[in-house]
DNA sequence: TTATATTGCAACTAATCGGTTGCGTATTTG
DNA sequence: CAAATACGCAACCGATTAGTTGCAATATAA
């Protein structure tokens, strides 16, 4: 299955899983104790997760703890690079245009 | 029907369309034409790049040019710069190994 | 006015999504 | 060893998605 990053957050449960495990590893069962759904539900969203490689497994006897793979987090980053380049120069466009008002005021 | 801009950026095509209009406002048929799908399949495209406010209309005689709403580009910038700390503060702490690494060379 | 062009909207379809229940496997515990 | 725990995987289901075709509405051109 074809997966990407921005398939990987479109979800917003998918969105919370990445907040929870950002800061420290988690497993399944304790991911799943912060939602309404099955433990089931939180593994197939951990399995498009890693599918797409925004998180990594560590495996720790029965356990499996994830954990944010925050290298892939900056691909999302590198995209919004150009866009952030438009409102940047649309910003000095407008600085541009007020200091002429400014010019023309004196 | 709840939208949201992570979900609409989600599709690739949807992400191509925006590329497109960044730079110049274009109508929906210009646009199509950088597609294999019908003209219909990206004007539904459109109405959900509306609906989530990414994309704002210019009615121009029987002509409507789409043009990106950077604006709301921004808070996908916003949604990363929690993540952002996180790698910045990594790579920080990356910074230290390295520096104490040099430090026991000498 | 009639014909043409640009577009949105509705109905339909196949595929995918997010969720469920049930089961198999591996590891730990009694 | 047997029971319990942690987890992945498969099958199934209803809702949504991305695409299609067809048609109506509006604006321009002949």
């Amino acid at each position: 299955m074809r997966r990407d990053v921005f398939q990987a957050i479109a979800d917003p449960t998918r969105r919370a899983i990445i907040a929870l495990i950002a800061l420290q590893a988690m497993t399944p069962n304790a991911i799943a104790e912060y939602f309404d759904s099955t433990r089931q539900a939180v593994s197939k969203h951990l399995r498009i997760l890693t599918e797409c490689e925004l998180v990594k497994q560590t495996h720790e006897g029965r356990e499996i703890y994830y954990s944010l793979e925050i290298e892939k987090m900056k691909e999302i980053d590198r995209w919004l690079e150009q866009y952030r380049k438009i409102w940047e120069t649309r910003f000095n466009q407008l600085d541009e245009v007020l200091s002429t008002i400014k010019r023309n005021k004196k």
